[in-house]
RNA sequence: GCACCCGUAGCUCAGCUGGAUAGAGCGCUGCCCUCCGAAGGCAGAGGUCGGGGGUUCGAAUCUCUCCGGGUGCACCA
């Protein structure tokens, strides 16, 4: 149940009654949400000044109408006109009582929504090119695009999470031609790496492995036939690389797509130039050189472009390189236009800073192909500075100087890496202290989190302690007396449990997943405050040994708090511990 | 030169898409363990929301402009 969905439906309801002669769109545009001021009320509503302007009203007149229609009713306990139109509605207990019931009801479920109605929605994320393990870099987008991906399917969205395989660039034959001389590593020669070749040393046992599969048979080969053997096994290589990476993360893709595939006659490339061709989207001509760039640079040429600003973007883009072959983006609007074909009309992708500069062209791209029927959202995720006690932190063990994604894992956890990268707006860039993470206190974001969920358990224990007879099972606790729950500390809890679903909404609505971070730390912190509460005054304690209908009650709140903040941490890919070690 | 992102307490950041007296953690000053895990909690001090105009009942939020920081800018991917 979302008491504020509930009350937003009977508000537009009442407001449709009484002043029919607002429209729809009208009605629409008024908001329920909770007062910042916890004293104003429960639940606020700007319905009266949305709707008073277009209608000639006065505010507080029509405010007075809408608190006359809910004054009688018994779900309210009261309402009142405050400021310059507000309407302030206090919540009767029973509708608290029945959002602890539909969490227990609900469990798992409590807080999924059918908000995206059963839609395909693209999600493509990480996308690294496949050149060796995924460094600190890409883990900010991983987490961000997984987290998304998640929410977006609680949310009642038919998920598919998409890696693009930028498999068919030069970078490809770069990675091969570093494999050939591990290759020729392998079998004994000494080498030696030149600039422009990938060093590290995860190509070490791709060396090894050509060698078993090969003999020494690649060493005579010429090389237009031996390039595309080592580039397949090499890109499969890489592949396995990534995904036991991500998979340190628990992050698992849906599709992983090949550009490589896009290319030759045939392919979607060239069916989607003829196509652009006959929509009259593109067009030989010149483009102006760039401001920022050295003019020498600048070679003024004919060229196959795009029509990209009649989508938005700032320039036409070029589709064909000077040596004849495609350009990326040529590529990117195929790939896009598959997706499209695929049938999802919902694209997100998630990009790193590096790429700000590409959104237009691919909302352009999107816009085009799909003829303005599909949605495209750029998620950017800003740059992760990794710090050790406030210094700039270097750590280096198998590729240059850059730190991997296997090292920030090794040294903080998975579950400590998802959520400090989720507690942070993904356009903001951010610190990342592994000092900080590492520590077990409360202003470790993570632990106090895992804490209050370790805290329910905890509570459930010293129950069973002190009441060896007491049934704590689930139905038992359905069955709790759950009207003993009523003095303020308590339904302050609840009111955080009831502002689950409607976080949850707004956060896929807005693509905007730390909001799921945010919220589960104000409700451990709400949780940590009740508990402390029972340190001053014993009759608050969860549990009560003169009291087992109390504390039966107390602990189905307990468990509605375990089970709310179990469903935000498995949005978020954190484990939700039974105890702490 | 242009585009995008950011600018909120000493520090790190939220602010629910235009709402009421702008919030949290750290740090600082105090308080609370014979008592469900103190791995916690409570209270206090601390702000011209980068500056200035505009839109309206109402702006940290939308818009314009300037300042500061970051990122990117044909034929790379």
């Amino acid at each position: 149940m979302d008491v504020f969905a509930l009350f937003s439906a009977r508000i537009a309801n009442a407001m449709q009654v009484l002043f029919p002669e607002a429209g729809a769109d009208l009605i629409a545009r008024i908001v329920v949400e909770p007062p910042r001021d916890a004293s104003h009320g429960d639940l606020s509503t700007n319905a009266a000044m949305i709707v008073a302007k277009p209608l000639g009203k006065n505010p507080r007149e029509v405010a007075a109408a809408l608190v006359e229609h809910f004054k009688h009713d018994a779900d309210v306990i009261s309402v009142e006109v405050a400021g310059p139109g507000f309407i302030n509605f206090r919540i009767a207990t029973p509708i608290w009582h029945q959002v602890l019931k539909s969490i227990a009801e609900q469990g798992a479920d409590f807080g999924r929504s059918t908000l995206g109605g059963g839609e395909a929605v693209n999600i493509e994320y990480v996308s690294a090119n496949p050149t060796g393990p995924m460094h600190v870099g890409h883990t900010r987008g991983a987490v961000f695009g997984d987290t998304l991906a998640a929410l977006m399917a609680f949310s009642g969205y038919e998920v598919s999470r998409e890696y693009y395989i930028n498999d068919a660039g030069s970078q490809i034959d770069t990675l091969a031609n570093s494999s050939f001389l591990r290759y020729r590593e392998a079998l004994g020669e000494s080498i030696e790496i030149p600039s422009g070749f990938y060093p590290g040393d995860y190509l070490i046992p791709v060396g090894e492995a050509l060698k078993a599969e090969f003999g020494d048979s690649l060493l005579a080969m010429p090389e237009a036939e031996r390039t595309p053997l080592i580039k397949d096994r090499v890109l499969a290589a890489m592949l396995e690389l990534i995904k036991a990476d991500l998979a340190r993360l628990n992050i698992h893709h849906d599709v992983f797509f090949s550009e490589r595939t896009l290319h030759g006659p045939g392919g979607d490339i060239e069916l989607t130039l003829a196509w652009l061709r006959e929509m009259g989207m593109i067009y030989e001509g010149r483009l102006e050189p760039p401001k920022g760039k050295a003019p020498e640079e600048w070679e003024d040429r004919e060229q196959t472009l795009f029509r990209a600003t009649d989508y938005g973007d700032d320039i036409d883009r070029p589709l064909i390189k000077s040596d004849g072959s495609y350009t990326y983006f040529a590529a990117d609007i195929a790939y896009h236009r598959n997706k499209f074909l695929r049938g999802f009309k919902h694209m997100i992708n998630v990009l790193g800073a590096d790429h700000s500069g590409y959104v237009k062209r691919l909302q352009a791209a999107t816009k085009a192909v799909s003829l303005n029927a599909a949605d495209m959202d750029v998620r950017i995720c800003q740059l992760v500075r990794l710090l050790k006690n406030g210094e700039p932190f270097k750590m280096s063990k198998r590729s240059g100087d850059l730190v991997t994604l296997a090292d920030v894992v090794e040294e903080v956890g998975a579950d400590a890496t998802r959520f400090m990268l989720m507690y942070r707006r993904n356009d903001a860039a951010m610190d990342f202290d592994f000092a900080l993470v590492k520590e077990q206190t409360k202003d470790n974001p993570v632990f106090y989190v895992q804490y209050a969920h370790a805290r329910t358990h905890s509570i459930f224990k010293t129950a069973a302690r002190d009441f060896p007879a007491l049934d704590f099972s689930p139905a038992a606790l359905a069955a709790a007396d759950i009207e003993r729950i009523a003095t303020p500390a308590e339904l302050d809890l609840v009111r955080v449990l009831a502002a689950w679903p409607r976080t949850v909404t707004a956060a896929a609505i807005a693509h905007e997943p730390h909001r799921v971070a945010f919220y589960v730390h104000e409700l451990a912190a709400a949780f940590h405050a009740f508990w402390a509460k029972g340190k001053d005054d014993p009759s608050l304690r969860f549990v009560n040994s003169d009291d087992p209908k109390l504390t039966l009650a107390r602990l189905a709140l307990v468990d509605a708090v375990r089970q709310v903040i179990a469903n935000a941490l498995a949005i978020l890919g954190v484990t939700a511990p039974e105890e702490l070690s």
